[in-house]
DNA sequence: TGTTTATATGAGTATATGTGCATATATGTA
DNA sequence: TACATATATGCACATATACTCATATAAACA
């Protein structure tokens, strides 16, 4: 069989993307990129509209923030999130749809 | 803004999608799943081809087993495995090369 | 400046996870 | 049956993770 494309991943890819699906691999964190799907929620809101504990909301923010998968802005004393990175967003949706229908 | 399209996720797909993101967020299981991209392999050759312990290619293929990511047989002493979710296959080499060329 | 509101962060804790050792199981062969 | 080889599994342990509470920080405004 040919496996001439077979590549020994360098750690630093390995990191990369082990990271990138651990940020998707935690139900609390697919619930607010799933919100953020549309537009952008201050966390407050976030809080509120999937029942979470502002502390929580923020440590995971931080998370996803670090990994560059979601950007912010303030406005007054509030800070509004939105998602920042297209592919991972995008495997998300993917990989959602394909769990609903089958 | 619209959010008309924003659905609640229901615990079951939450589950479902989180696994699938934790089996593609570990080191391990990423190089075996890279490995078995072009063809299968025995459980000793994974182990040799990657430098890792016998148990531990055994305890993670046993975890991407139960996820059906890889499927086996049996020649002989040997399972042979190769994977089994074209699916999660696509979404991890999509990443691996978003990683490698960004 | 003092107060209110919004968000971030540190510490503590319970649970989950990944790995290695030792051993069990299963197949093949003498 | 006895033995060798290949794989699976239970247990122990170290580390990572997610959450909560309490508190710090920051902006708006009286």
């Amino acid at each position: 069989m040919d496996d001439s494309n077979y590549v020994d991943l360098d750690e630093e890819t390995l990191f990369l993307v082990s990271q990138t699906f651990k940020a998707l691999s935690d139900p609390t964190r697919i619930r607010i990129l799933n919100l953020l799907f549309n537009r952008e929620f201050s966390v407050n809101e976030i809080s509120e509209q999937l029942h979470l504990r502002q502390s929580t909301v923020s440590h995971q923010l931080r998370f996803l923030k670090n990994l560059r998968l979601v950007k912010f802005r303030r406005e007054g004393t509030s800070i509004y999130y939105s998602h920042d990175d297209e592919h991972v967003l995008n495997v998300l949706n993917e990989t959602i749809q394909h769990a609903l229908h089958h």
